[in-house]
DNA sequence: GGGTATTTGTCCGTATGTATT
DNA sequence: AAATACATACGGACAAATACC
């Protein structure tokens, strides 16, 4: 095989995390140690261990050593459920994320989300477009940050056509949670029913402040989903875009399409 | 600040890049240039660009020189429609790629897909959790590879239980592309209806031979969306797992709740 | 096709810095 | 404070891929 020397020993390196011969958290040998294992330079072990590293099968902790990577159990969350009941901006809400864990039995997960900060901003782009208000029109976004269990779950922001304030949903722009919900507030306040709405799902890198939230190295190798939920009121008129940003390394998505029967313990989450 | 030097030459060339100083497709300067440039060494300037690199922004062509990436513009495939009219092992399917660009005029796309390959496997893992089978249960698999205009779109396999053969719908088994669709297939022939189905939307790094299907590349740094799709028939028996996996760099996902209207042109994918 | 210049990829050895125990 | 382990940075040599003549 014309394969580099530091290919050779990453996938021997690969082969014995992947046969469970070294243990998801278990350290391996240290550099130095390495490099004499496989007689080559420092450099090229740190190249192997870097490929390693990329692909999510290691990672390195710097005056510690180089250990497996543990699987993380994913937080489930459904997009589909009843647009009338979702909440508004916490939509893709507390609710709806499945209290049951992968592997075993499953403690409950408790949700948690310090009040929104609150901006008034001019729209643009995705925000503009989704709303369907002119470039620049005024907007009020709402910012959350989202937690499970004390970890970073979600970076959440709704958009709001700033006209909802003047006609009489002034909480919308207080920062508060608006406990009954915001869909709920809407439907009271100005007669907005949100009869529907549309999730779109992307996947970018994070950005600097995102990866710091989340805690995920700062290089792009851990990448986040970047979901734009537009809600639409009785008329057919979007009411509300809601982008919320969950790292793909602990979350995963369920859809559910016509008549799905209730899932039994096990079928939740994929971890093959 | 505390930042080591490789990661301010990278900043710097970032802004360029984000400030549009440096054009999507356009050559940066070569590592000789910029050593010059930055008073570092090679190795210094190759951790720069390496790290631009893992966070998406160029790309490096051997031979050739460092390139600004180029956004790709993505295909957009909706997740939720009727499971009724859905074809089966094509249920993320043909039709539902919607047929617009995200910039600009939509020329049309043109999938395709070669027959099937097929297996006699047994269950396992997530096959025999979604299936309902016992580990080891006989299932035939159908495994393809589709295309968008000519570039690798997704590769599918979709499971079903052993047993359908023998009662009767043989044609599964069978090396060729059922046009009819495999729900109204098996609609036919075993008056299983799909009336509805659940995904699980999951994010991964590529295996070896999906990156190259897909000529992504090898280290992890461009993940894979993999879709379990689990149907059930009218008794709310699984009758059907479908797993598809797409490249995260070129796919995006709409799902829709309630009544949503139709996308105007716009509104179809972000690019933000 | 062949040869050459250019550019990135691999590999080495060494020295020093920084984080952790 | 000392030892350990990974991180950064340098400089050099050769290989491999590509483009061009």
């Amino acid at each position: 095989m014309g394969n580099p020397m530091y290919r050779q020993i990453a996938e021997d390196l690969r082969e014995q995390v992947e046969s469970g011969k070294l243990r998801p958290g278990q350290q391996l040998r240290t550099e130095l140690e390495l490099r004499e294992r496989y007689s080559a330079s420092r450099n090229t072990i740190r190249d192997a261990i870097k490929w390693l590293t990329s692909l999510g099968l290691v990672e390195t902790r710097p005056g510690q050593g180089t250990f497996v990577a543990k699987k993380i159990d994913p937080f489930v969350t459904t997009l589909t459920d009843d647009p009338k009941k979702a909440r508004g901006e916490q939509e893709v809400m507390y609710g709806e994320v499945d209290k049951y864990l992968s592997e075993g039995a499953g403690r409950p997960r408790t949700p948690s989300s310090p009040p929104p900060q609150l901006e008034l901003q001019n729209a643009s782009g995705e925000v503009s477009v989704q709303l369907r208000l002119p470039e620049g029109a005024p907007v009020i976004s709402r910012h959350q940050k989202r937690y499970i269990d004390e970890t970073p779950w979600s970076l959440q922001t709704s958009f709001y056509p700033r006209g909802f304030v003047a006609q009489g949903a002034d909480r919308l722009f207080e920062a508060d949670n608006i406990e009954e919900g915001t869909v709920r507030y809407l439907a009271d306040k100005l007669g907005l029913r949100q009869v529907g709405y549309r999730d779109l799902i992307t996947v970018r890198t994070p950005e600097a402040a995102e990866a710091l939230f989340f805690n995920l190295p700062q290089d792009g190798r851990v990448g986040v989903f970047e979901i734009f939920r537009t809600a639409f009121d009785q008329t057919g008129t979007p009411m509300r875009l809601t982008v919320t940003v969950f790292p793909t390394d602990r979350n995963q998505f369920i859809v559910k399409v016509g008549e799905v029967p209730e899932l039994s313990s096990d079928e939740g989450s994929a971890t093959s």
